[in-house]
DNA sequence: TCTTTATTTGACTGATTAGTCAAATACGCA
DNA sequence: TGCGTATTTGACTAATCAGTCAAATAAAGA
């Protein structure tokens, strides 16, 4: 009974999520989501109760989009080791398409954003860093296994070492964004992130993380 | 002959330079800016054509005040562990005096500001890229003297450790106003950054890392 | 005191902003 | 066919936005 559901939640979501990464919050307006995903304010307003839900729903859904990469990426199948280096791979083409397709690299729409609002909205900073955190565990995870598998000092701080991890690609990320530039990226990220971790590579091995 | 200059320029270059790190490019107003300085709008429109030159004159301004902090900080005279410790500390100071004030870790106003601003403004992407680069030539140099002295591999890339370095301590400084939390950078930053850089310390060196 | 010049003022515009709402509409179901 | 419900529409605020401008003012030098 009634009317069913359509897709118009999920398109403003996505447009949202594409506007917002590519330029910033402050610079999209509710009209230039609405008109995009070809929809009126009237409905809009139906579905979210102001832009900042939106925001947040939007990074919610790119996070839900997300996890089943990260669950591939990581996999406990994998090598640990060619776990990150999948990882940098993931993100690098991303970045890649963006770029070639806007004109723009636009690195991590979650720190991007985080960056922005946090200061604001203390709601969007806690989202950020629960998704923060999650990321993290996956890098945890791996970290733990390398320690088994005797290729990391057994003493290391996994904790720690999650985080340094976290915020070296997030860096990286963010310059690149700032550079508009991914030469770091494709060339230097996989062996400085090895060295960071603390893996010892031939000069062989070395040599095949360029992407 | 005629009126002498005043200091509503320098005041309007503060006050923009302080909320707009406070919040966000997009989070500020020209009214808002005017009504903090105590500066009505005409003038404003006197002083700057605009506000997005007068978000790229305070970044300029908050630069050249920076330099000779990072000239005493990056002192030849210094040895080069000292500079990098120093040099955290400083940003932590920083950092912990803004949250005290204000409640908010603020992060680090150039690339907060670029990463808001750099796909929608190339003019303040290429002004935050040259003082990125302007940072990096400082670890150069000290990366340079801790190779002289034997601190480090010789063959150490200096550029790339240098492109490193200021990728993670960017990215520590931006997951720290996410999260609103110096936790990491107080405890933590100063060893994980002597590990990035492959200095090879004991673990008493160590304990004196803690700010 | 008068001229010169930089600075300051405040009222103004026109566009854009987020958000509202009552009415219209589409569709599944009985 | 008609009922019930979710969705869509478009016209509507009221506030805020960046930016304009002619006139007023303040001070230093002649």
């Amino acid at each position: 009974m009634g009317r069913p559901p359509t897709n118009t939640k999920l398109r403003l979501l996505e447009t949202a999520h594409e506007l917002i990464w590519r330029n910033s919050y402050g610079a999209v307006s509710v009209d230039g989501i609405c008109e995009k995903a070809n929809v009126k304010k009237g409905s809009f307003y139906h579905y979210f109760p102001s832009k900042a839900d939106l925001a947040i729903a939007s990074i919610d859904w790119w996070m839900t989009n997300t996890i089943p990469f990260l669950d591939d990426i990581f996999s406990p199948s994998r090598h640990p080791i060619d776990r990150f280096t999948l990882l940098i791979d993931f993100i690098y083409e991303k970045q890649e398409d963006m770029r070639i397709e806007f004109g723009q690299v636009c690195g991590c729409p979650f720190i991007t954003l985080g960056s922005e609002l946090a200061a604001q909205d203390e709601v969007i900073g806690a989202k950020i860093s629960a998704i923060t955190q999650q990321k993290m565990s996956y890098y945890e995870n791996a970290l733990r296994d390398m320690i088994a598998m005797g290729l990391i000092d057994k003493n290391a701080d996994v904790k720690l070492k999650a985080e340094e991890i976290y915020a070296f690609i997030t860096g990286n990320m963010m310059l690149a964004r700032i550079k508009n530039d991914l030469k770091f990226m494709k060339t230097s990220l996989k062996p400085s992130l090895m060295n960071l971790i603390g893996v010892q590579l031939t000069t062989e091995d070395l040599k095949k993380l360029t992407i």
